[in-house]
DNA sequence: CAAATTTGACCCGG
DNA sequence: CCGGGTCAAATTTG
């Protein structure tokens, strides 16, 4: 919490907020309502999203569970952290990125809504692979889900289009010839971005080598086989990797839409 | 019948 | 002790 949020943090992502829905506001009487304004509102969730996470970082007495999660950082294993937010509410439940899990358990997380589920690779048994997702619902936006990865994905499944560009992603991690290790628990990588203030909702990385996109092209990214689109925006990293350069190994990716 | 999910118990680090 | 993460037996699903 000591780098986190302050209260002007707050303040400016309120203000950010407030912007985006009067503009809104503003598209929603044109007759063709124009793909911005779906933007605008992936951009208010996620914005929301983060006022939550900065107000409950700096004040003690709210009850957090996702904060938790961020704050802890399991070391030696690279986590990718990402919120992905399904199209539509049908969608929610197919959110699905192509590789295959298993599920194995589901808890209730402390002052969080709804429970987190956990998955690990259905392959964990006949070829070793250890990759690991946990997913959760975001309280406030039941269509907002946060989707951790750690450990990457060693098997080879027989994966359908979708599924190549995010094991790309989760790959990308060894920078430099590093599947040697067996283990797979951590791959070398490199800080595939650039920083971003907390309160720059829509900057981004300009040196990002991250295969990602850009903020407007919400459309032709991560495109579940159920025909859901779900749209990743690159966004915010927080305040760990400044204090964590010692450990590479160590990265939080903080994306959402 | 095999594979996946559910769910409470168990484990472990803080 | 508490809470998050995992295990594994029972149950469901295909």
């Amino acid at each position: 919490m000591d780098g986190g949020g302050d209260k002007s943090a707050l303040a400016s992502e309120l203000a950010q907020v407030l912007a985006m829905v009067r503009e809104l506001e503003a598209r929603m009487d044109q007759d063709p309502l124009p793909a911005a304004a779906r933007e605008l509102c992936a951009g208010l969730a996620s914005s929301v999203d983060r006022s939550i996470r900065i107000a409950r970082s700096c004040c003690a007495d709210l009850p957090d569970g996702n904060a938790a999660a961020q704050s802890k950082r399991r070391q030696g294993t690279p986590c990718v952290r990402r919120q992905l937010r399904a199209a539509s509410l049908q969608d929610a439940a197919a959110l699905d990125d192509g590789l295959s899990w298993r599920k194995y358990g589901q808890k209730d997380i402390l002052g969080a809504k709804y429970p987190r589920a956990y998955f690990r690779c259905t392959h964990r048994h006949s070829q070793g692979c250890l990759a690991t997702k946990h997913v959760q619902r975001a309280d406030g936006d039941p269509l907002l889900h946060d989707v951790v990865y750690h450990g990457a994905h060693t098997c080879v499944q027989a994966a359908h289009p979708g599924a190549n560009q995010l094991r790309q992603e989760l790959q990308l991690q060894h920078g430099h010839s590093a599947q040697d290790k067996d283990q797979g628990a951590c791959s070398p990588l490199a800080l595939a971005t650039g920083l971003l203030e907390p309160m720059t909702p829509y900057s981004f990385a300009s040196g990002a080598d991250f295969p990602l996109f850009s903020p407007t092209g919400l459309d032709g990214q991560l495109r579940s086989s159920h025909g859901a689109g779900i749209g990743v925006e690159f966004e915010t990293l927080f305040e760990e990797l400044f204090t964590n350069a010692t450990e590479p190994f160590q990265w939080d990716l903080y994306a959402a839409n």
